[in-house]
DNA sequence: GAACAACGCACC
DNA sequence: AAACGGTGCGTTGTTC
């Protein structure tokens, strides 16, 4: 039913007693943070869907008030479809739910853990129950020039947008109910599901399933405070990237005698006569490690052009996804990893450009872009070799862990234990978690097979726990389909030939949920202080920190390390902290 | 025109 | 038989 300002109340009083409800809201568009409204909200419970057409009176937005008192303000578990979203919508009509959040697409990830790709949309999840969404508001604004494509600065593609606040009620109504009917009946599905999941003897899904829960409210307010960029900066930056792409491109087209195209295509009858390498499909590769092998002048030239490209692209990016005080509100995706671990997108902020010494001698470097607000500085934790450490503390390899625990680095330990050189080692032990083989690890070293094998042999033999955690992890992942990982969480390998993936999975997801766990701890502590959290990075965190607040600083590095309780080898902490950017940071503590 | 595959490259 | 884990994004070229 479409809701009115004279059925307001009546229906408040119905939806009040519910424990769950389903709430979707329609929106003039898909950038809550750059204006775009909720011009509907749709909430569903057992078997009714309720319509509240913002857009019908601009007394709704006094009556949001009442939506708030006697409805959100109730604490019960709300399911959506996509919960951040939602949220930030709700919140421009200054509403706030209490209680459970339920993100569909949260606990679908918890429920498999082998989906992949596009799989999370309400679509997706309702389309493998059998069930079917309604494609009419997009149709409608195809067929009624309700799209319009946005050109972006810097980028070659535009940027598709629907106006489905000029969709007919007719249309939108029945499209909005049933995205709301669809998102309370998975939700309940899911709920049932986990309930099915829970059987004595097994590790119980339920305290990953509390974490995450939590975690969606925790993210939320971190997507919503946004990290600030110095749009100044960002636009000089772009300019002087840009000028240095232009300029690399005309040396190109200078000795090439034709535009650079990046593409095989382009590429390939420059070097002539040379023997290529091949990429995985066999074709020529121009990647920067195989251009490096090659000769000729514009050898440099494309990996130049590139970087400069590159550079140019994450400031556009920046310019593009900065609201209008300069903050970005990128999205940290808890869902979208087959581990565990975030991701982030609209910008991607886990992929910032590292700069070492020698580059922060210049002005333009991607992590200065992102600068402490007013009376504010960056505190930067990250854990200590999290993923090795993890991986000692189930193995128990007690040679290497006293090496360490007796102040030695961990590649270092590795090394002497193994009779190899420290490098040799690092790499050895990146791949051991990665899962790779002699084959990978004789090409990164740059020895034969044979030379590989003897290393990874010696340091087997130096240690062996390490090595009989991974086969026993590979091998129940064979036998079985699938492992636990710390806190319960399932990794599935339905195939059996990706066994080799699952002790990477139970270490990569363990260090995720260990992180996961921290940041709602660390909310938790920083409620009612004026610091916030503001970027996850896999093994790091970072908080914007007031002034005042630095006295809360060595109690969030304790709680990062405590978020995992040890057998053999805690997990460790590093602080580093920047009055100016990412970029330039000092060590410790200000 | 849009969707898709492939590549290249940034991070942990 | 043999295996390098997990991401997001921009571009190019092909295909429907």
């Amino acid at each position: 039913m479409i809701v009115t300002l004279q059925t307001l109340a009546s229906t408040l009083a119905t939806l009040r007693s519910s424990p769950r409800l389903a709430v979707d809201t329609e929106t003039t568009g898909l950038r809550p943070y750059h204006g775009d409204m909720p011009f509907a909200i749709i909430v569903a419970d057992w078997d009714h869907e309720y319509y509240f057409n913002l857009a019908e009176s601009c007394a709704w937005r006094p009556a949001a008030a009442q939506l708030q008192e006697d409805l959100f303000s109730h604490e019960k578990t709300w399911y959506f479809a996509n919960a951040k979203f939602d949220l930030a919508m709700l919140a421009k009509m200054g509403l706030v739910p209490r209680g459970t959040i339920h993100d569909l697409a949260v606990h679908e990830r918890l429920l498999d853990s082998t989906l992949f790709g596009q799989v999370f949309s309400l679509d997706a999840m309702a389309e493998r129950r059998g069930k079917k969404k309604d494609g009419g508001p997009k149709a409608w604004c195809e067929k009624n020039g309700a799209v319009t494509r946005v050109p972006v600065e810097g980028k070659q593609t535009t940027v598709k947008q629907y106006h489905f606040d000029r969709v007919p009620l007719g249309i939108i109504v029945p499209y909005a109910k049933l995205d709301a009917r669809l998102t309370f009946d998975i939700g309940r599905e899911q709920e049932a599901a986990f309930v099915l999941a829970e059987l004595p003897d097994i590790p119980s899904l339920a305290p990953l399933v509390v974490n995450e829960r939590q975690l969606t409210e925790t993210v939320y307010a971190m997507e919503a405070v946004g990290v600030k960029v110095d749009l100044a900066f960002c636009r000089r930056a772009a300019v002087h990237e840009g000028q240095r792409y232009a300029e690399a491109l005309r040396g190109f087209e200078l000795i090439a005698g034709k535009p650079f195209v990046n593409s095989a295509n382009c590429l390939a009858p420059l070097f002539a006569g040379q023997t290529l390498r091949l990429t995985p499909k066999g074709h020529p590769c121009f990647d920067a490690e195989a251009l490096s092998t090659y000769t000729g002048p514009v050898a440099k030239l494309v990996t130049d052009i590139r970087g400069f490209k590159g550079a140019s692209d994450y400031y556009h990016g920046f310019l593009y996804h900065a609201d209008a005080d300069g903050v970005i509100h990128a999205g940290f995706n808890q869902h979208q990893a087959r581990t565990g671990r975030f991701s982030s997108s609209a910008p991607n902020l886990q992929n910032l450009t590292k700069s070492d010494e020698e580059e922060l001698e210049d002005e333009f470097v991607v992590r200065r872009a992102f600068v402490p607000r007013p009376g504010y500085f960056f505190a930067m934790f990250d854990f200590h070799q999290m993923e090795y450490r993890l991986m000692l503390d189930y193995s128990g390899a007690r040679g290497l862990i006293d090496k360490i625990l007796g102040g030695l680095d961990i590649h270092q330990a590795t090394a002497d234990l193994a009779g190899i050189t420290r490098s040799q080692a690092k790499t050895a032990n990146f791949l051991t978690i990665y899962g790779g083989g002699d084959g990978v690890l004789a090409a990164k070293l740059g020895v034969t097979v044979g030379e590989a094998a003897r290393i990874r042999a010696a340091i087997k033999a130096a240690a062996p726990e390490n090595a009989a955690f991974i086969d026993e992890c590979e091998a129940v992942a064979r036998r079985r389909g699938f492992v636990y990982g710390w806190f319960g969480r399932r990794h599935y390998f339905p195939d059996q030939n990706d066994s080799y993936r699952a002790p990477n999975a139970v270490i990569q997801g363990g260090c995720a949920d260990v992180i996961k766990l921290a940041m709602n701890r660390v909310a938790r502590l920083l409620r009612g202080t004026m610091s916030r959290m503001v970027l996850t990075i896999h093994d790091e965190l970072v908080i914007e920190t007031h002034e005042g607040d630095s006295r809360l600083l060595a109690e969030i590095k304790g709680l990062m390390e405590e978020a995992y309780l040890h057998r053999h080898i805690p997990l460790t902490v590093g602080v580093d902290h920047s009055f100016k950017s990412l970029a330039d940071k000092t060590e410790g503590y200000p």
